[in-house]
DNA sequence: TTGACACGCGACCGTTCGTTCGCTATAATA
DNA sequence: TATTATAGCGAACGAACGGTCGCGTGTCAA
């Protein structure tokens, strides 16, 4: 209600855009999806064009303010099981919320035609989620949760099939529950392989509080 | 020149709609790239639509014919440095093979929209890899190379982040040389981890021959 | 030589596309 | 009250779309 006309117009645009790509959709539709004429559209944007270009804008701002500086980097776990359920947390999160559903099915589509959908889906499928997992992974080998390894290369590892089941979502929604319950046996799968299970973490994690 | 004008208008519309989808692509231009004239097109094809389901057939098929039945599945390797091996010739293979990436182009971008597509990029995207490489880690454990596991749970673990690498090649295909290196970094990482390191393989593996 | 067929062509058709225009209603400003 | 700005509307525009039509040409069997 608060939402101005132009931010209504931007969040159907995505909706459109997500299913059919900015070829397939078109003015009338768009305007029609929102109980508005086709000319009034062009109030608020000077063209289709113009509508691709804001969205992007908007999508490029949403992952900045998401994920673009250090200091929204979630915690370092305290223990395996703490990685478990912060990454099912981000996993459930990122499956749930509508508006980055649409991002990245806008991406899929997209990223072969424009510059910015390419290199903004390179970010969100691959390098943003093993970047922010390899400090994260960096900071547990500190901690002695993890067996010191390569973290660039243990997040990719850990990253990309939790990212492939992602996708899966967004192409078969209906497969959800099944994907994610994939996620997590990924997930326990992987602290058991990489994880230090002994109990001398204590010897070697500086920053921990005795409970 | 052996190629029928019915094959010439499949290959340039997998290339168009590979670069434009379905919706960007129109007939004038795909006639057009291949020096003739929109309604000679229509000599071969009723429609768009037909040329479009024509080509998702091809697809089908010609995914059928190479990944299709058990019997062309690869050997089971005989060392781990046999499945590094395999894997960058596969690798090498489906990034640089054109028919191969404007397909999976084409899947990325029509799977929200075409049914058949969604299902085909399942399987091009996950399931087909992962099936395979089950059965692939499944012998190596039999002959002692790996590491006893679900093999499933390693096959996903080990074709997705390689998945990942070749999807980033389509998006990006100045970063190559790049990716194919970080893949085949990532293949060992994996053998180190997964893999048998020990001498007793004889012992373990019962249908080996003696060299 | 004829008839049948396959194939390519440019002209053309109706529709839909993105976009523009002129009008009206509303609400805030002066 | 007069003015101005804003936002909506239906009608209409030219361009581009998918698709059709009739003609011309080459090929080959009868």
């Amino acid at each position: 209600m608060a939402k101005g006309t132009k931010e209504r117009i931007l969040d159907a645009a995505l909706e459109m855009f997500s299913q059919y790509g900015f070829a397939g959709t078109n003015i009338r539709e768009l305007a029609g999806s929102l109980g508005m004429g086709k000319s009034s559209m062009y109030r608020h944007f000077e063209s289709k064009e113009e509508i691709w270009n804001a969205l992007l804008d908007e999508l490029v701002a949403y992952y900045e303010a998401r994920f673009g500086s250090p200091e929204h980097l979630p915690p370092v776990p305290n223990s395996l099981e703490e990685l478990v359920t912060m990454t099912m947390r981000m996993v459930d999160f990122t499956v749930h919320d509508e508006k980055i559903v649409k991002s990245r099915k806008l991406l899929s589509i997209e990223q072969f035609r424009d510059e910015r959908a390419r290199s903004l889906a390179t970010k969100h499928f691959l390098t943003g989620l093993t970047e922010m997992f390899t400090r994260l992974f960096a900071g547990m080998m500190d901690k002695g949760l993890l067996r010191r390894d390569d973290p660039a290369m243990l997040a990719f590892a850990y990253t990309a099939p939790i990212s492939a089941l992602i996708h899966l979502c967004d192409r078969e929604p209906e497969k959800t529950a099944e994907a994610i319950a994939q996620a997590e046996a990924f997930s326990r799968h992987f602290i058991k392989i990489y994880g230090v299970w002994n109990n001398e973490q204590s010897s070697v994690g500086r920053d921990q509080h005795a409970k």
